[in-house]
DNA sequence: GTTAGCACTCTTTCGACTCGAGTGCTAACA
DNA sequence: TGTTAGCACTCGAGTCGAAAGAGTGCTAAC
């Protein structure tokens, strides 16, 4: 059995219709709401076959039909206009990414709960710094005798501080000297490259202050390693969800909304093809069990050809892709102009 | 009418029994389950009395009996054991704050976790920095030519970090002058306290640096000002109460968990009299009518005799109050030790 | 003051029934 | 050969009433 085009159309009804009202379509509905031409007779003929493809399902005879994930998949995929975003939605986006203001990430912030309000959907963005970070500029700071503060600048920007401990008799110049000599030698290196000449270098050098150096090598290899290993994850509208249909069982909503806050759920959720631009997963295909009546759109941006990090989408299945997509790319987007304008 | 010993017995199965069943209480239940000596006819007019009191209601005729806010309020200032807390929950707590390699504030946030889990209840923590922080260290870091990093230590060993876009022909050396200038004079000190003549003081010293100085203290205060003015607030469990049956209604539920992700409604709920370390409200005691299914405990613990911070744990008006009471205790009083013991 | 007994009330549960939406199939039609 | 009208059939949702069960309030006896 192939696909013409009237079945097309009738799957396309079914979608739009489903996602619309939520109710299973019957064939009554198609032929008078998305007048094809034909009588529902014919719809009904067609949505057999349709159903036999897999595309569409019943919940149970004498019901109307609802897509399959693979029929969402074959919309998403083949019948799904690239919906003429809402300007006013476009300029929001933009609006709340070039109001420079705030720092990068409030921004971003900002623009994912705006996301999330408009597509009624969660959203997740994730800053990936999956690459290993790369020193930039470290300093010990004296706070009072026995207590420094480690900052520690890397790569895109980031920073981090720990405090530390250290002898009493340390001064403020030992911990400059210190300071020096580290970044003198570990700049614009990740863990990985330290060499053992290096840092034997940096300890005799630096003989009085072996203990202080060597728990500052201890905790910046922490940091530097744990930067890469869990991304940073933020969601929002976690609770918007709950306003569907498809989630009036708090059961069910407490399992989506536990799951949702692992950070591993996400990070899967998340993962995909950074090459093409924009993934979409449906419902069984996030592979995740919890997950399974949601679907997940995700936008990875590039600046300067290396993916800095991406911004997802999540809902129920019967969500509006088209929608969603065209937000998602003008998202990303904007979000690669602001960061070339930020240069 | 007034209470006497039998009728504090009775209200309290009633007020036990509900908590632990969830399901209003007959006589019969409290006649049979906590052996008052008396058959259920006498209960009944015992209840029947308690009910005119408004310390019970019954949700219909010919159900058993619910306690009142009134109820749960005569409970907790009258009836309620201090429940000793089970040790091994004590022992959670301790160990959680006295891990001493995160963070303060990491620590704090593993401990209301456990909270969180421990009493399925959704906890909240609240960092009172409203008495406007002081400045304890501040550094300015080259990062690379026309850019400086701000790191800046208030009181309690909060750190904060900010990007400065300085003149390119400013050194490391200009900036550890201004550093030390302003360290020297502002130390010790809050935004309101600074005083003209200090700052003409720093101005004057520094004239080749003036326009970094003057970006700097511009930031600077707004920090410290901004500190004071909204609270630290972390959430955690928040999903907890999902499991009550109280909360099996998906829109009660998303209107409540809305509300709690607004930083108003939690301040507000976490008012109360600091000086009595504990507070309980009970359903419509909060005054929110978002929460008025709700209870909350709040303790808060001091440093020095002063209030630094709160913690607080908000469940279904039918929560464990004893149990809730005394780990919320426990929390506040070692938080207050770890603190002592940090100094 | 306490208790046993009983009538009464109200919710919950269950099955029977109806209604309506939607289907699949067949036969007629263009 | 594809389309359509018609019709029997299925199944869920909603309604109704009866029965069961839990718990009460009241009364009369102890």
């Amino acid at each position: 059995m192939e696909m013409d085009s009237r079945k097309q159309k009738i799957l396309e009804a079914v979608v739009l219709d489903y996602i619309e009202t939520a109710e299973p379509v019957g064939s009554r509905t198609i032929s008078k709401k998305y007048n094809l031409g034909v009588s529902s007779a014919t719809i009904r003929n067609e949505m057999a076959d349709l159903e036999e493809m897999g595309l569409i399902e019943q919940p149970h005879t004498s019901a109307g039909r609802v897509p399959s994930d693979a029929g969402y998949r074959y919309y998403v995929d083949y019948l799904m206009a690239q919906s003429d975003i809402q300007e006013e939605a476009k300029k929001l986006i933009q609006k709340a990414i070039h109001d420079k203001r705030q720092q990068v990430s409030d921004v971003l912030r900002d623009s994912m709960k705006m996301l999330a309000e408009v597509t009624n959907c969660t959203t997740v963005m994730m800053l990936d710094e999956s690459k290993g970070s790369t020193l930039q500029l470290l300093q010990l700071l004296l706070v009072e005798p026995g207590k420094a503060l480690m900052v520690i600048i890397t790569e895109g920007d980031k920073i981090e501080n720990r405090f530390l401990e250290i002898p009493k008799t340390m001064t403020r110049e030992d911990l400059d000297l210190v300071s020096m000599m580290m970044n003198q030698n570990l700049r614009g290196l990740k863990v990985d490259d330290w060499q053992r000449n290096i840092l034997e270098n940096i300890f005799q050098n630096l003989t009085r202050q072996r203990q202080v150096v060597d728990c500052a090598l201890e905790m910046l290899s922490s940091i530097l390693n744990v930067q890469g290993k869990d991304k940073k994850i933020y969601l929002d509208g976690g609770l918007n969800m709950l306003s569907q249909p498809e989630f009036k069982d708090v059961n069910k909503v407490k399992n989506l909304l536990q799951s949702l806050e692992q950070q591993e759920v996400l990070s899967q959720l998340m993962e995909g093809d950074t090459e093409t631009g924009i993934t979409v997963k449906i419902g069984s295909e996030t592979g995740l069990d919890e997950v399974k009546d949601c679907s997940v759109i995700v936008a990875s941006y590039k600046v300067k050809g290396e993916t800095v990090g991406k911004v997802g989408l999540i809902g129920p299945t019967r969500m509006d892709y088209a929608t969603a997509v065209s937000m998602l790319n003008t998202m990303a987007q904007t979000l690669e102009e602001a960061y070339k304008d930020n240069e």
